[in-house]
DNA sequence: TCTGGCTGCCC
DNA sequence: ATTCTGC
DNA sequence: GCAGAATGGGCAGCCAGA
């Protein structure tokens, strides 16, 4: 039911994607690749999973294979797992279809779901926790020399509904907080089935050298005025929101150590050179230790920090230290265990004066995050000064967090305890620019029958052309995509208009008329390949695109000409854009 | 051997 | 990543 | 407020086909 076969921080991806589904679909029933398209467009089906159902539905067989288990299914998923090399498209492929053609009743829609990773029931990870943790409450399993009680609601041993309540709540809460610890199936299962309960789960799953604990996350804010409600009257401290990659650093021992992503993957070997800093920073009484940190692309030279689209062409496997083009500097924030003890529960004021005698600073490639410290009387200007230094400084914005109340650290989003203060946040400020939409991408699950998805482009009056800087897909509610497919339904095309530069790789479902203009925010500008905006402005070859682009609102007082890069607001980087236009 | 498409994973 | 929606 | 499900830009790595 999450579709996965391994923990994430176990090497698994399936190497299936929508194009080799499309693909193995279009074999086993004979379809071709527009009929599929046009079954999506019209609404027949809500993804390639109800396309597949209907295919299999209308397909005449002469033998049926056997029929599909839970274990076969399984295999497979762990064969396409593993396949690779010569010819293993081919044969991932086949495996596919034998799977489709071997399914019954509703069995091809969701064989096809769970290749996209995609099973859209409602049901993710905290849904299924609680559904183990209320199992486990309800029925007890048998131990050695005990029977266990098959169902807690009657019979001997039958709780009171109050007592019932309570143990599913606490065990609810331990179940989450063990799987956010040791985030993996297997070893929290194996811990109920031993008979453990709310009160003592946590003595068996907790966090642990080498398992990467679910990161505590944030929760993004809308400017001082909600970072005040949350914040005043409790001591906080505020931190640089640097724009990298989060790091999880695992020292096990001094010459073992490995550093996991935000998503629990294993990235040891893309940074070679960061574990060496890590191990010459580590305080001489420091054995092991978990460490929450940002990787940021460095510049040794000039000693300054460089965008993520720099870190991001680092290369990820197999990296030696000699090869290494991206520097990188390690922003250490928080620590989690250290020593064989876990920190867990201690506020971030104490787990952070151990983070600051665990490792000392290296210049250029370990240090600690800037931050600043706010007393309980919240004054917005000191906040709002130090977001502006930390933008000044090529972060993001802040990181708010509480450092005595309510300061332990909660792994995953279970409390988003932590704030995130960034400009774009903030209503009225950030990157907002107007633009035109001039294609649309049919919408998926919920969004079938409308456009999920919209192709913008800016006016270049130099050139006399439309060119796109990118797609939007968040920022509509329901009811704004209904008008959007509504009033479009007038103003499709054929084909582009001879005056909109698109690259080849950007083919919209369908081509729209230049005739309306969308307000819409970014957080940043990144160089682009596919985009077409002030193309070779910033790089040969290459436009700009916006990155995190979302909708705002329809501008009914502006002509479609009207949209040039230059309205675009006041971030250094746009201005170094407007100017060089 | 080069190129482009696909996928997974960062944000 | 951001955003919206149902509960 | 949580959980789920829509959707973004862009990179390296892998594989197939030219």
């Amino acid at each position: 039911m999450v579709n996965k076969v391994a923990p994430d921080y176990e090497e698994s991806e399936l190497g299936v994607g929508d194009s080799t589904l499309v693909r193995a679909m279009c074999e086993t029933f004979g379809r071709s690749e527009a009929t599929i398209k046009q079954s999506l467009a019209n609404g027949e089906a809500k993804d390639l999973g109800e396309v597949a159902l209907l295919s299999r539905v209308a397909q005449k067989m002469l033998m049926m294979p056997p029929k599909l288990t839970i274990e076969k299914v399984f295999a497979d998923m762990k064969a396409l797992a593993t396949a690779s090399g010569k010819d293993s498209q081919k044969a991932k492929k086949e495996r596919i279809q034998k799977m489709m053609v071997a399914s019954r009743g509703a069995e091809a829609k969701y064989i096809v779901r769970m290749l996209q990773a995609k099973l859209r029931i409602g049901i993710q990870i905290p849904t299924l926790l609680q559904a183990l943790a209320y199992a486990f409450v309800l029925t007890v399993p048998s131990q050695k020399g005990s029977s266990g009680v098959p169902d807690r609601r009657r019979g001997q041993g039958k709780f009171s509904a109050g007592d019932l309540e309570a143990r599913m709540v606490s065990m609810e809460g331990a179940v989450k907080q063990a799987f956010c610890e040791q985030p993996n199936f297997d070893m929290v299962i194996a811990a109920l089935m031993q008979g453990r309960d709310g009160s003592n789960l946590h003595e068996a799953c907790h966090i642990s050298l080498g398992i990467p604990v679910k990161p505590m996350l944030a929760k993004p804010s809308k400017g001082l005025g909600e970072v005040g409600e949350r914040l005043s009257g409790k001591r906080f401290t505020g931190e640089w929101k640097y724009d990298g990659e989060r790091a999880q650093v695992h020292v096990i021992s001094r010459d073992k150590i490995f550093i996991y992503s935000r998503n629990s993957e294993n990235m040891t070997e893309k940074y070679p050179d960061a574990i060496e800093a890590v191990k010459e920073s580590l305080s001489e009484d420091v054995e092991s230790c978990i460490i929450d940190a940002e990787m940021v692309a460095w510049d040794q030279e000039k000693k300054v920090i460089l965008p993520f689209q720099a870190l991001s062409t680092r290369g990820r496997k197999n990296i030696k230290i000699e090869d290494i083009k991206v520097n990188v500097c390690l922003f250490a924030f928080d620590c989690m265990l250290c020593n064989g003890v876990p920190l867990v529960k201690e506020t971030l004021e104490a787990r952070r004066e151990k983070l600051w005698k665990m490792m000392k600073p290296i210049e250029g490639k370990v240090t600690f995050a800037v931050y600043r410290n706010f007393d309980d009387e919240l004054k917005e200007e000191e906040v709002q000064e130090f977001l502006d230094e930390s933008i000044a400084g090529s972060c993001e914005g802040l990181m708010l967090k509480t450092l005595t109340e309510n300061a332990t650290y909660e792994p995953s989003k279970r409390s988003l305890n932590w704030l995130k203060l960034k400009k774009d946040y903030i209503d009225g400020l950030g990157d907002s620019l107007d633009v035109v939409p001039i294609g649309a991408f049919y919408g998926k699950g919920r969004r079938t029958g409308a456009y999920g998805a919209f192709l913008l482009a800016v006016w270049d009056p130099e050139n006399e052309e439309y060119q796109t800087v990118c797609k939007a897909g968040t920022g509509f509610s329901d009811e704004d995509l209904v008008t959007h497919y509504k009033f479009f339904e007038s103003h499709k095309l054929e084909k582009p208009e001879a005056n909109y530069n698109v690259t080849d790789k950007m083919k919209p479902d369908v081509w729209l008329e230049a005739c309306q203009v969308w307000e819409i925010k970014a957080a940043d500008l990144s160089i682009s390949p596919v985009h077409t905006s002030a193309m070779g402005v910033k790089a040969d070859g290459k436009g700009i695109g916006l990155r995190f682009p979302r909708f705002l609102r329809i501008r009914d007082d502006k002509q479609p000409e009207a949209c040039g890069m230059l309205s675009c607001s006041q971030s250094a980087s746009c201005l170094s854009l407007a100017a060089s236009n």
